[in-house]
DNA sequence: TCCAATCTTTAGATTTCCTTAAGGATTGAT
DNA sequence: ATCAATCCTTAAGGAAATCTAAAGATTGGA
């Protein structure tokens, strides 16, 4: 989940539009009181923070935040403002992008910055409930069991369970699998996760990957 | 050996539990002057510290352990303590984690460095299965008899007995084995890996090698 | 230079898997 | 409750990757 504090309505709004096209949750505050609380209080990954805030700057909100949390933070400043890296680190800040933003800007660096904050190495092994992906020799196993799985169901349980809360279009799913571009309507994605579903199907009743209906898929909480 | 130094008695004895049900020697010390000295006159293979020590900080403990040995260190890290890769490196810390932590994750990490940081200590003769390889005399046998293989026969399974579990995509073996750019639709190392195969089927009927489709090669388990 | 060993390429047969299409099921809006 | 949009599943055709044998190219040593 993604917080977005900034108290202009339109580029609030503009930003959390483009988030949850992109696959993420978000939430969004309108001043740096709303911010500081929803960012103590509920559980996000990052948070998108406005430097000039009503009741309470930015620069108070994160310091808050960092007495308690190390949630990676990118400041959105102002054009006039020049935030150098030694300004970031005072700040607490993991990245700052200078209004006016480009909106693909934005999303790369969510991207990147959350990369760079999640777990610093690449753990050779990913889990997720009972499923266990080894990136090494490609295999995935349920409970110790091997799944044999096609290079193409490779590819995407990991890219899932490398990102397990964000929801991935059909053609997000395709283009990052494949590296092709993306075809009109096309339902190869469909039948992949058709045919991941029923291996899982093999040893669990619980449903791995959701649909979300409209928007992709994401694995189920 | 695994040094624990850490204040808190109830996570001290939980690490060295847990560690030591995942196959490790432990050993414990609860403040920083005690950790130092056991550090510096015990052979141990990695070091777990917290930062937030009595009579010596973590920070100043790693500092003088640094003055003679690089053994490595994971930093333990309070939850409102932010550490980067800079800070990192400055402390002299191979990783971090903060509390409160997951467990598992904290195996994970002290694998993965002990996996980066391990003397990269050739050993001289590696085996799998019944398959010996001798990197001094560069041969291959195959219970005590030799198999003859052609030095780009040799790499290939240098490379393999080297990586047990990783598989190899064909651009992957053949920039390994020749040092050349790969270019793609080659078809090469799909005949060696047919011929090496076919030198150790004089032997045995097992799979040494298995195809993953799409992906590459791997010995088989 | 010549030869033998080794490596690379070629090509046809074989295996594996990705995509497509179609019918039925589910979902969300009205 | 109805209907259109979206999604799921199945099965089959064809594309792609792989295997192997054999021929061609290269290399190094005598």
């Amino acid at each position: 989940m993604i917080l977005v504090i900034e108290d202009d309505k339109t580029i609030n709004n503009l930003l959390c539009k483009v988030l949850s096209d992109s696959g993420y949750e978000t939430d969004c505050a309108f001043d740096g009181e709303e911010g500081l609380n929803k960012a103590l209080n509920t559980k996000c990954d990052l948070i998108l923070l406005d430097l000039m805030l009503p009741l309470k700057t930015g620069e108070e909100v994160l310091r808050e935040v960092r007495k308690v949390s190390s949630t990676p933070a990118i400041v959105l400043s102002a054009k006039d403002q020049v935030i150098n890296r030694i300004e970031l680190l005072r700040l607490g800040a993991d990245d700052y992008i200078s209004k006016p933003f480009d909106i693909d800007e934005v999303i790369l660096r969510i991207e990147a910055v959350l990369r760079r904050t999640k777990n610093n190495y690449d753990a050779p092994v990913i889990e997720f409930k009972d499923l266990r992906l080894d990136k090494e020799s490609k295999r995935v196993f349920f409970n110790n069991e091997e799944i044999t799985v096609t290079s193409m169901e490779y590819s995407i349980l990991e890219l899932f369970l490398e990102n397990p809360n964000k929801v991935f279009s059909k053609r997000n799913l395709f283009e990052s699998v494949t590296g092709d571009a993306y075809m009109s309507d096309d339902n190869t994605m469909n039948v992949h996760i058709s045919n991941i579903r029923k291996k899982i199907a093999k040893y669990t009743d619980e449903s791995y990957i959701d649909t979300v209906y409209g928007m992709g898929y994401r694995l189920s909480k």
